[in-house]
DNA sequence: GCCGTTTTCGGCCCGACTGTTTTCAGTCG
């Protein structure tokens, strides 16, 4: 059992209590699964300890749902869960992921049509089926079958990484335009999410409806999904959809707050304004019907005492209580990086030579970048062994000597052997300035088997870092199984530092990790993990993770001269 | 079902847009 299963069974509950209209019960348990889902810790652990109390503790878990946890921690059922299951036997998760369908219309869809599941759906509308029902027409059968393909595409979100480059384009194009005083991001791109679901632009304008004229004609909208006076949405050719409003100068703030924080912020900070007899809406922060804060978040945020967050860090997860206290930390700047810690060359599967990559880092701005090709048991990438390990060292001496203005260190990405030795000796590790370790090989072993395996790689004392510590591909493939509590543990005992990686597929460490790491005083290194020159922009996601990570500038090794930096390691 | 320097009872974030209606429910963020 995982919180993440508990989860999904507490907000698979809240759609069935809507689908049977019961008031406020849905809320309770959305909120409930939502915490769970956010534990650092298991609810199984959490229950071990401090048993039924300790499950109380949970923001959004009062008696009712904690007594239900118990059940699902001792019989591994939750039998209301059943009994729900039971009167609507349907994939409701699945059915809901759609966009436009909520539990009004999956309950319509079973008691009409005994619709149950994705496939039923499609064929009922393909079937023209749908449109008959009350209530819904053409359009809306139409509607759910472009959804049910979108879904299947792309599980609907995006890699931040991979959509930001268009993103950046827009807005750009947005704010050159006469008639546009401002066009700002807002939502999961302003806080720098590792995926998007879509994308929020805000612009005030004196001339709304040429902003929407000129929005749903840019060459980079595909379709008009709705269209109003102050909201328009479009599906962008990226697949993706945007939304753009427009807005008064005097709200330019207000709607920069409420559409930047994730729902369980927004839900925070209006209560707090509620509490001291304010409402607060993306019109701006009223007193009665006086507008008494919205032209900036800051002058809004300051009304209600507390100071201005970042946007990475705008999720409900302690910042509003750290920004009530005045403890907000200071993260780590999107400027402080000075060098980059993996680096891959044409020496194996990088596209670009050890020249090339340190002239493109030197144009980035970095002053030094470590050389950490692949070693010889990763043969499809034509892994060095310990010669030309040694040959690279001398290459890189006399590229050195051709190129000033950036160091270039030597290292390299070691593989962890199945049983946590390393596929290159001691001797040749000790003449690199630094060197990583990873896992690229048998990701199916058990967790202990795992953690055991990685702990034996980061006690060599020839092992500064540990490259990309979970493996895992964003929505490709799982991380390995690892104990990461014990890897931060092992971390902080061998002073080795942990990476987070900023290729936009990987970002691993993860954030939740990240904030765990830092605050048990491991050091991190943000890496682009660089294959081409292009890759070096990367770092900006990195730098992002670590932000929504609470990291500070002072966790992160390579944001000090090389010098400075190489003391750090072992 | 949860929660409390407004409350252990009585509230629960809030507004825009769509589609199918003829005044509004449902969904979304």
């Amino acid at each position: 059992m995982s919180n993440q299963e508990l989860a999904k069974i507490l907000n698979e509950m809240a759609a069935f209590l809507d689908m049977k209209e019961v008031e406020f019960k849905p809320r309770a348990y959305e909120h409930a699964a939502f915490s769970v889902q956010s534990l650092e810790e298991g609810v199984d652990e959490i229950y071990k300890k401090g048993g039924l109390k300790a499950l109380e503790d949970i923001p959004g878990v009062g008696r009712g749902i904690a007594e239900r946890i118990e059940e699902y921690i001792k019989t591994g059922r939750i039998k209301d869960y059943e009994k729900l299951k039971k009167q609507f036997p349907i994939d409701i998760e699945g059915l809901m992921a759609i966009d436009g369908v909520g539990p009004k219309l999956v309950k319509k869809l079973y008691q009409e049509l005994k619709i149950k599941n994705l496939n039923e759906l499609e064929k009922a509308a393909k079937a023209g089926k749908l449109s008959k029902i009350e209530g819904l027409g053409e359009k809306s059968e139409q509607k759910i079958l472009r959804g049910i393909e979108f879904l299947r595409q792309s599980h609907g979100r995006f890699l931040l990484g991979h959509i930001l480059p268009t993103v950046r384009k827009m807005l750009d194009n947005l704010r050159v335009l006469s008639y546009v005083k401002r066009a700002e991001p807002a939502g999961s791109i302003r806080r720098m999410q590792e995926t998007v679901g879509d994308l929020d632009i805000l612009v005030t304008s004196d001339k709304p409806s040429k902003v929407m004229e000129y929005f749903v004609n840019m060459p980079e909208a595909q379709d008009v999904l709705s269209s109003g006076p102050t909201k328009t949405s479009v599906r962008l050719e990226i697949g993706m959809d945007a939304d753009l409003r427009v807005l008064p100068p005097e709200s330019f703030g207000a709607a920069l707050q409420y559409f930047t924080g994730d729902k369980y912020h927004n839900i925070a900070v209006r209560e707090i304004a509620i509490k001291k007899g304010y409402k607060l809406n993306e019109y701006g922060l009223f007193k009665g019907k006086q507008l008494v804060a919205g032209r900036t978040e800051e002058e809004i945020y300051k009304k209600l005492d507390m100071a201005w967050m970042e946007p990475e860090i705008r999720t409900n997860s302690g910042e509003i209580e750290a920004s009530l206290k005045g403890k907000l930390p200071k993260l780590i700047g999107y400027d402080d990086l000075r060098g980059d810690m993996q680096v891959q060359t044409d020496w194996t599967d990088g596209e670009n030579s050890i020249k090339e990559m340190a002239e493109a880092a030197k144009s980035q701005g970095l002053e030094y970048i470590v050389i950490t090709d692949h070693t010889k048991s990763l043969a499809m990438a034509g892994g060095s062994d310990e010669k030309k390990l040694e040959r690279q060292i001398k290459e890189i001496d006399k590229i050195q000597k051709q190129i000033s203005g950036i160091k270039i260190l030597k290292g390299a990405e070691v593989n962890i052997n199945k049983d946590g030795t390393l596929d290159i000796n001691d001797e040749t590790l000790k003449k690199l300035d630094v060197v990583g370790a990873s896992v690229h090989s048998n990701f199916n072993m058990s967790e202990q088997d795992m953690t055991k395996r990685i702990i034996r790689a980061m006690e060599n004392p020839n092992v500064d870092i540990l490259f990309h510590p979970t493996g895992r591909l964003i929505q490709k493939r799982e991380p390995y199984k690892v104990n990461i509590d014990e890897i931060i543990k092992t971390a902080k005992r061998t002073k080795t530092v942990l990476e987070v990686n900023a290729y936009p597929e990987r970002l691993d460490l993860k954030d939740e990790y990240i904030r765990k790491a830092v605050s048990a005083g491991v050091k991190l290194a943000i890496n682009s993990d660089a294959h081409s020159v292009a890759h070096f922009k990367f770092l900006e996601f990195g730098i992002a993770q670590a932000r929504r990570g609470w990291a500070k500038k002072n966790d992160v090794i390579n944001t000090r001269p090389w010098q400075e930096m190489l003391k750090l390691l072992k």
